[in-house]
DNA sequence: TTGCTAACCTAATCACCTC
DNA sequence: GAGGTGATTAGGTTAGCAA
């Protein structure tokens, strides 16, 4: 699929914001949202910021130790070490979930419908609208198109179903 | 031009809430 | 318990930028 908006502009980590990530992912790859918003504070920057830094991080390591993760994981060298929800539970907490009003779901709506893929500027824009962390509204389009995908997906298979039947 | 990596995507799953 | 939905993950792609 192709899907043509405008990116955020590429952030820039220094040196020292870098050293206190590694620092923090050599110890924990899996932080929960305190810890990701303590690192936040600590670098001056935004927490979904920190949680895509993790993300790709985690994308390359694992693709880096792939032979020996699955070594490890055999003999269950690293109890726990690639089971991130298990990490998270009973440790940290996730963050607190956004209930949306019907007037903000009404405005999310519509925006989707005008446009599923939008870009910083859109969401920002929206987020300001609604007054919610952009953040929130990126997720918000993730799983909305993804639950579209699915629904479609299932009114595919039963319209093939009914027209097997008819035959 | 190339390699690195931030930004972004889908799909699957977890977790919490409501009915 | 089932269904709805926000949050998080793995894994993949796109694109900005320094060397």
């Amino acid at each position: 699929m192709v899907v043509t908006h405008h990116r955020r502009s590429r952030t820039r980590f220094t040196e020292d914001q870098l050293k206190v990530l590694i620092n923090t992912f050599n110890q924990k790859p899996y932080p929960g949202y305190v810890t990701k918003r303590e690192l936040a504070i600590e670098t001056n920057t935004e927490e979904s910021r920190i949680q895509i830094w993790f993300q790709n991080r985690r994308a390359r390591h694992l693709l880096k130790k792939q032979p020996d993760r699955e070594k490890a994981l055999e003999s269950s060298e690293v109890p726990g070490q690639h089971h991130p929800a298990q990490q998270i539970r009973g440790n940290e907490d996730r963050r607190h979930r956004t209930s949306y009003s019907f007037s903000q779901l009404e405005t999310l709506n519509k925006a989707f419908m005008n446009n599923p893929y939008p870009g910083i500027d859109s969401r920002e824009q929206l987020a300001k609208e609604i007054g919610v962390p952009e953040s929130r509204v990126q997720i918000w389009f993730q799983n909305r198109r993804s639950r579209l995908h699915v629904q479609r997906k299932r009114e595919l298979e039963s319209l093939e179903q009914s027209e097997r039947q008819d035959l």
